[in-house]
RNA sequence: GGUGGGGUUCCCGAGUGGCCAAAGGGAACAGACUGUAAAUCUGUCGGCGUAAGCCUUCGGAGGUUCAAAUCCUCCCCCCACCA
């Protein structure tokens, strides 16, 4: 990234205009230690999902900012902390995971890292697994190398530990009590393994990094620095990246790449422009002038498009991206549905719920909504129908009916292979094929 | 350990024997308007049923009653104050 005058910008600077850094220990400290090129640095991922979703996409892509920007980050997996917990944001005790359930994420989780940080950088990232080195660790030396620099009145005086004791209806186990330290000893091990001074992480991660900073200081007598991201909002105070159907996850397998796609199209003008400078790679004049459209044109929504297509690519890659742009215009374009190519029309709703029933034995068209989970009921899917929620094939029915043979688009003269578009509001699609 | 107050449908919260599938608000879904936005207005919001109606639900288990979210008994959990 340059600035104006084409002076390459400090990737803290950068990090700074988009609006992503809430804390720092140090700041001069931390623009100094990323003036030097080729700087290690490190952000946490506990395996607590097989996939990672967009909450973890700020941590995520600012690592990726650091390589682009000619330093080395260091992707940690916490294949260890990730069996203890972490206290964190939790108003209660989490449940412990089992082991295998966590070698299972964390291999998961490695490979969607992998994938994305050669996506965006052409490099491969060096991930660590913080199990290698806790693993074997005994508790003698837990407790005289590393909780020994801990006092437990400075522990209770983190945020985690603080609002659990305050509630004493809930409190906390030694176990999660003890997160930090572990934590505090990765970043000590990294330092010390590959000169890693800097740890960023989530808002809430103050008092795990700072007790990672602490250890350093007394052990290895040298300064480390902390830095965190602010908590993301929407504008209409609603939690960042969760839609009606739950979490937005990186992986196709869990989120599709059409769905998530819509996430980002349906960006409010309030949070676009924000949204740009914390998930794109756009340049400050890229996105002013964006800003400007959106100020100007709003309603053709060309911040949002971008957006979604950044996400897109940086995640599922440019060819999935032309797929979901394909799907789409077939969906949201002006044409009719029914003129569309039939192969265009197959393609774009490969992603939406699918059923296939003999044309004899076809249930009534409540049914089929609920069948394919447009609607949680058949009263419900009544309502709706009666609401003019739903149409078939683009035309909107107000009463229920049964599917006729006229309803189902493909082959004529043929029942086999042939398909109905049902929809429900705007943007739930789902497909009745006959076989 | 003592005393007092509670646990209601996704959340908050009203309801103290029938008029209760249970007020109100929020969330959610849909319709209108727009731009696949926001705001606003409207509708829906336990299940089955075209409907009449039936079934399931008010912390848990029993009981009283023609009838219980509401009364009684026991149990579990929470909150507040005191010790």
């Amino acid at each position: 990234m340059q600035t104006r005058n084409g002076a390459m910008m400090n990737i803290f600077d950068e990090l700074s205009w988009r609006g992503l850094v809430h804390q720092v220990s140090d700041t001069e400290g931390v623009r100094k230690y990323l003036d030097a090129p080729g700087q290690a640095m490190y952000c946490g991922f506990d395996p607590t999902a097989e996939s990672l979703h967009i909450g973890n996409l700020v941590p995520l892509l600012s690592l990726v900012r650091m390589m682009r920007a000619g330093h080395k980050p260091l992707f940690l997996l916490g294949g260890a902390t990730g069996l203890i917990g972490d206290p964190s944001g939790k108003d209660k005790e989490r449940e412990l995971s089992n082991q295998d359930a966590v070698n299972g994420r964390v291999a998961h989780i490695k490979a969607q890292i992998e994938a994305f940080v050669e996506r965006n950088t052409g490099q491969k990232p060096t991930v660590v697994n913080n199990y290698d080195w806790v693993k074997n660790m005994s508790a003698i030396e837990l407790l005289r190398d590393v909780g020994k620099y801990y006092t437990v009145n400075w522990m209770l005086g983190k945020d985690s530990v603080k609002g659990r004791i305050e509630r004493d209806e809930v409190g906390i186990s030694y176990t999660e009590f003890s997160y930090m330290i572990l934590q505090g000893y990765d970043f000590y091990h990294l330092c010390k393994e590959y000169g890693c001074r800097l740890q960023i992480g989530g808002g809430d991660q103050w008092g795990n990094i700072t007790a990672g900073t602490e250890l350093i200081r007394k052990k290895a007598a040298g300064d480390a620095f902390a830095l965190t991201f602010p908590l993301i909002t929407t504008a209409s105070g609603k939690k960042f990246g969760k839609s009606e159907k739950g979490a937005i996850f990186m992986s196709a397998s869990h989120t599709s790449p059409y769905a998530f796609y819509q996430f980002w199209i349906n960006t409010e003008d309030a949070d676009v422009v924000r949204f740009l400078k914390y998930y794109t790679f756009l340049s400050l004049e890229e996105i002013e002038a964006l800003a400007a459209e959106v100020a100007r044109a709003p309603q053709e929504r060309a911040a949002q498009k971008a957006l979604a297509a950044a996400t897109t690519i940086m995640v599922h890659g440019e060819e999935e991206l032309a797929k979901v742009l394909a799907a789409t215009e077939a969906l949201f374009g002006k044409g009719d549905l029914k003129s569309l190519d039939h192969g265009t029309l197959a393609a774009a709703l490969e992603s939406a719920p699918a059923r296939e029933y003999q044309f004899d034995a076809l249930p009534d068209l409540a049914q089929i909504l609920v069948d394919l989970g447009l609607c949680p009921s058949k009263g419900q899917a009544r309502k709706d129908i009666q609401a003019g929620a739903i149409s078939v094939n683009g035309d909107k029915i107000t009463e229920a009916r049964a599917l006729t043979q006229d309803d189902f688009l493909g082959e004529v003269n043929a029942t086999q292979g042939a398909f109905a578009v049902l929809r429900k509001g705007k943007k739930n699609y789902g497909l009745v094929r006959l076989g």
